[in-house]
Formats: structure tokens, C-alpha cells, sequence
DNA sequence: CATTGACCTCAAGTCGACTTGAAGTAGAAC
DNA sequence: GTTCTACTTCAAGTCGACTTGAGGTCAATG
């Protein structure tokens, strides 16, 4: 038998059972049958949650992820989609590059206050008028 | 008078009035009195918000904001917490750098199936592993 | 055969940052 | 002096991705 337990699944993956069954709910997994109450998986969950996993930290939501996937379960990823999200990563890291080095010289900066530090008020002057950034829509730290 | 009504606050800062409200309840920033009911604001918290709208995007979260006003109100920002901050930006950064590498690659790759894409195979596995990211606390992605 | 313990379901709770809605009020315009 | 309107308060709702808790079931172990 080269089922998995569901355990074994939440073992091997890192994820919470919880979790699994919670996907499953949402059609981004499914359990190819159980064992007394347990859901039995198929190995290829594996691969399947490391799909997921890569979604979410490229900011897709469940949602979307659930889209990338043919009736067949096969991975049907639009290339455009992934391209678009790519350049939506590069944004972001350049914004996070500025935000990162201003941090930097306002952590080393010798003026009293950060108020009197031209480089933090340019920084300010750029969050005033969304030049960094405005709060949005939300992708994982780490 | 020199007084700012929280419409023109609203306004000049881009940010509804019931976040202002929000804030003030938060601590974040506060009115100097009313006129009538409506609160008044001095211009300074034009810079106090765009104090708060740049911690929002290097991924403070509100609490971690307040603490960053001294009791007289001005800022008191630890270097240390922004050097560490930043080398989190750092680090994230640098995931994300991979991220979208591997996108752009993927989008390109002229395989049949992306499961078949050595590259997009390497992604997964790292994503598998948890050598990308795991979904965690959320910054703004825009 | 009885117990154990890990799984099951389903509803509800959590977290952060706000938003929304109902019901009220005061300054300003007519 | 009435009406208009933009503000006010306070409680509750929203969103996404899960987690938690109560009460139930079943394969395996002794």
C-alpha cells in the first residue's frame, strides 16, 4: 500500500492535519478514500502541498491556487499570470530595497532626531504621497 | 487658525476618517480639541501618519508603531529594531529575488507541463523543504 | 471484549486593521 | 428657527487562512 496516512501527510509536509482537512474543504486537495474515518492520500499530495506552499509565498491566495489546478488535478498554471506576478514581485522588492537601505542609514544616522535626518524625511515625504508604499493587500514576511 | 478639520486631514493624507478615528482610539495619534464635535488636528499629524504609513510598509504592525512615540510624542525609534527590521527586509527580499527568478522562468519554460521544468522542479522542492518560505505574518505587498 | 487514542465533523473562535451601520448632534446655510 | 449635512459614538461585521473545542467513531492493542 502506498497510501499515506493523513498523519504521515502532515508529518512529511509540515502542515497541521487541521489544515489538511481545511484544504480538502476548499477543493485544493483531496483524499483518495479512508481507512475507518481517516483520509488515506495518495503520495502525490506531496508534490501537491508544495505547489500550494509555492503559491502562498508568492502571494497567491488559496483561492487562485485552487484556479491552477485542472479537473484532472494537474497543474494548469496560466503563463501570463505567472509573469504578471513576477513583475508585481520585482515592485515590491524594489520598494522593499528602498525601504530597507532608508532603514539602514536611519538606524546609523548621526542626527539627534530621526525628524532632522534628510534621508528618514525623504523617506517620510515618499510615504506621505505613496511613493513607497500604502498598505494593501498582504503576502507572507517569512 | 492653523487648525486642520479631520476632512482636510482625511484628505491631505489620503486616509479615511474612520482610520483616523481608529488610530486616535489606538493611541496613534490624537486631536487637539473639537469644533463642535468634529475633531481638530494639528498639521503635525500629517507627519505623525506618514510616520505611521512607513512603519506600516517596512512591516510594523500598529502596536510595534505606538511604541515608537515617546509619552511628548515624538518619535523614539530604537536603531537597533531598524537595523533588525532591515535585515529582515534583507532577508525577505532575497526570497523573493528567488521567487520571481523562478516565475519568470517558469512563464518562459517551454516545457509541456511545468512539472516537467527541472527549474520549477528545484522551486518546488526548496518550497517542500520550507527553503523559501513559509506562509507566516504578513506585510503590505503594495 | 473493553479500552485507548488518534482521527472524525461541525460550529465557532482568532488575529489585525479597518469598515459599516444605526442612531444621535451641532454648526452653517437658508 | 428649521433643515441640511458632515460629523459623532458604539457595537458589530469583514476578510483570509486557519485553529480550537465539543462530542462522536473506529482500528488496533491488551
Amino acid at each position: 500500500m502506498t497510501e499515506l496516512d493523513i498523519a504521515e501527510v502532515s508529518h512529511r509536509a509540515g502542515v497541521p492535519a487541521s489544515t489538511l482537512r481545511y484544504y480538502e474543504e476548499k477543493g485544493l486537495i483531496s483524499s483518495t478514500g479512508r481507512r475507518g474515518l481517516r483520509r488515506q492520500y495518495d503520495p502525490g499530495v506531496l508534490e501537491r502541498l508544495a505547489l500550494i506552499a509555492l503559491g502562498r509565498t508568492a502571494g497567491f491566495s488559496l483561492d487562485e491556487i485552487a484556479q491552477m489546478f485542472a479537473p484532472d488535478g494537474r497543474p494548469r498554471i496560466d503563463r501570463r499570470k505567472l509573469a504578471a506576478k513576477a513583475d508585481e514581485l520585482d515592485h515590491r522588492i524594489r520598494e522593499l530595497g528602498v525601504l530597507r537601505d532608508s532603514l539602514r542609514h536611519a538606524a546609523a544616522c548621526p542626527a539627534p532626531s530621526h525628524l532632522e535626518c534628510p534621508t528618514f524625511r525623504r523617506l517620510l515625504d515618499a510615504a506621505a504621497s505613496g511613493g513607497v508604499a500604502a498598505p494593501g493587500r498582504r503576502v507572507p514576511l517569512r
